[in-house]
DNA sequence: ATAGTTATGTACGGTTTTGCACATACACGG
DNA sequence: CCGTGTATGTGCAAAACCGTACATAACTAT
């Protein structure tokens, strides 16, 4: 046991393969964090990647009208930009030093060498991946803050960019499961946006009409997944 | 332009590099898919991966309770299954078809095959992803289902398995940007998590007293989070 | 000690959503 | 054409949370 130069307390760092650490370890720098030390803003490609030591970042979305909301945390146990090497190297996201303490960081290149060598294939999966990733976060941001009316819109724009026409089979039992709020919830939304004449309904077909009125209706978060599906799969969505 | 043998709607497939397709043409199968067919059960191994045509897949956690949340949705712009490549083969949640059509599906050895020849690093980091992906989706459930009370001790206990004491140094203001909540909301909770002897604090210091007792009050949502991280990343939780 | 700043506590009305209980209305198979 | 199941509509009290306003308490600096 022991007497390495270094001893990590980040897990990803302990377990890394000898070899690749010695490639890292001249580059590896330990950073001092302190309490609201901002690594990643928004939409803007870092130049590290960190593994915390004692630090805690939190890794959360801000909403045009400056509400949070925190999509996960790491620690100890893991890194923060992982979107350099999932593909786009920036999220729609912010990280934040939620817990001060230290943290390795290591340049954007050597993490994404690792990936370089990587097939195609490997390269489009995981861009795809991150694209998921922008959805399920802006699934959690609008559970926390928009109404039930939006979170409608957007749910059938999202099902929409999906279907050839304009018809949707569903009803909105089914639609209250996905939202995962009350059938009668869904009915009243849906029954006013009708009456807003965006859409029309009876009994399981769902009839979008005013496309671009839903997008108004909606809140921001279908428009931020839909820009970074372009941004992702631009080859895949300029079909 | 053009002539294939077949003509992909989905949009991975068409972008597919030719000797990958060719390599996967003759394993691709075409199934037809009713409206509620189930994908993936929540903690199951899959045997194939999918790639919607113009069946639209969804995403979704089913509480102990039987209610529900989407947490993203999957159409001829993506697969399902992307846990077979990120590591640990499956999910807490489950995929269901929430439009019917026709989807491509491959045996998931097919898929494994692809990043089998990738490195150590970056299975590494793709598991940790993978768990990553788990603590997002629990955040989306946990955002829609859970009372201010039940998110605030989950949010501790995340929280605390980051730390190495049982002292956090965080305003109530802060928690509240967190949670994407009112400070006066986490007042609230935190006043009464006290009350029960779970917690002391006072002026941005959070001390937990009874860390069982703090699980017990949280929801399933800190569980779920806790066994990914320690079934993908064993290694690195055993220490 | 004192003043200023920051953190926490409390109160009130308003909105959204829930849980429950029914009422209506459409659609399909006999 | 009629019944039956399923989908949708409506109403009401309760709960959770919000927005706002303001009170108290603790730490900090001078």
């Amino acid at each position: 046991m022991g007497g390495k130069k270094i001893k990590f307390k980040n897990q990803l760092l302990t377990v890394l393969p000898h070899d690749v650490l010695e490639r890292w370890r001249p580059k590896l720098e330990c950073v001092d964090m302190p309490l609201g030390t901002v690594l990643y803003e928004s939409g803007c490609a870092p130049s590290h990647v960190y593994f915390p030591e004692d630090a805690i970042v939190s890794m959360l979305f801000v909403l045009e009208n400056g509400a949070s909301a925190e999509i996960a945390v790491v620690g100890f146990e893991g890194m923060v930009g992982i979107s350099l090497f999932m593909g786009g190297g920036s999220t729609p996201s912010r990280a934040v030093i939620q817990s001060a303490g230290k943290a390795y960081r290591l340049p954007s290149a050597f993490i994404k060498e690792e990936f370089d060598k990587s097939s195609p294939v490997i390269h489009l999966l995981l861009r795809f991946t991150q694209a998921l990733i922008t959805q399920m976060t802006q699934t959690a941001v609008c559970n926390r803050h928009h109404t039930l009316d939006q979170q409608l819109c957007r749910w059938l724009l999202l099902s929409l960019d999906r279907l050839s026409g304009p018809n949707l089979i569903m009803t909105q039992e089914l639609i209250a499961n996905m939202l995962g709020v009350r059938r009668e919830g869904v009915t009243e939304a849906a029954g006013s946006l009708q009456k807003a004449g965006l859409i029309s309904y009876t009994r399981g077909r769902i009839k979008v009409i005013d496309r671009p009125g839903l997008e108004k209706r909606s809140c921001e978060c279908y428009g931020v997944v839909k820009e970074e599906y372009d941004r992702l799969l631009p080859d895949l969505m300029a079909m």
